[in-house]
DNA sequence: AGAAAATATTTCTTGCGCGAAATATTTTCA
DNA sequence: TGAAAATATTTCGCGCAAGAAATATTTTCT
């Protein structure tokens, strides 16, 4: 009863750690939603709801990142031509610009040292718990 | 290079649902951290500077939770009578009530459930990688 | 065509969560 | 003793994150 419960709190320990890193390493200029936002739409435009549905995250929420990247000039909403209901979200040029200087070096200086200090195997293991533990929640709240 | 970024948004997921879980079988009355600072305080009055330590959120996060709290009236702060900077957080009798009736209820309900489903060396195992992980992410910040 | 249903997004309200600055009090030490 | 340092907490400003309601538009269906 105890172990499980040191697990959960571990998860919260390292999301907010995940985050600072990001902070971090993106010097404070975007944050991790932000990250992940930009992520999404720097190949092509995408639409709100897709980007939500990409990364897990409610309309709202996703909008309210999008109203700070637009004030930031890094990414611009085009309502769409034929069905006007869709905004397409789209990379500025400033984010183009940004995005060499800064989202590869980074992208690959996080994830590439972390699997350098993870097994395969561990890392293999590891996301088979975290699956459990997910379904076992998802049943939880139905 | 894949693979620890996948395991990285499924702790992120995790998160989102284990505070889910929460909220709903505290019956939409108490939030995750709510209910950690008060596991925290149910038993003796402790200070929010022991809070903080105790459940990793800063100062100013801890300060506004209580202050939902005592609005709720299932706490309430005493200012220590020969330190005058402390400030003690109390459950009050309206959170004795509250407690008997769900809290309890709650904890076996699900982290019982959740050993259940993993066994103990598969615990183990995931919080000896996420100790590396979490260990790898504070190098990361300084 | 026109009402009703469906779809896409935004707005509003609430609650974290942090760092920096402000406030209050106590301790230290010159 | 009285200024300075240390300690404990709160306030402020910012950015998520969600659900519910509002808005705008398109599709469906009679």
């Amino acid at each position: 009863m105890k172990t499980s419960s040191n697990l959960l709190s571990l998860f919260m320990k390292l999301n907010k750690l995940h985050a600072a890193i990001f902070r971090k390493l993106l010097d404070n200029r975007v944050t991790m939603p932000q990250y992940f936002i930009l992520k999404q739409i720097h190949e092509e435009p995408k639409t709100i709801g897709d980007i939500s549905k990409a990364i897990d995250l409610s309309y709202s929420t996703v909008s309210g990142i999008i109203d700070r990247l637009e004030r930031e000039q890094l990414v611009e909403r085009i309502r769409d031509r034929h069905d006007r209901r869709i905004v397409w979200i789209r990379a500025t040029e400033k984010l183009d610009h940004y995005k060499q200087k800064t989202m590869e070096r980074f992208q690959t200086e996080i994830y590439e040292g972390l699997d350098q200090v993870l097994s395969g195997e561990q890392i293999e293991n590891t996301e088979k718990t975290l699956q459990t533990i997910i379904t076992y929640l998802e049943k939880k709240v139905e």
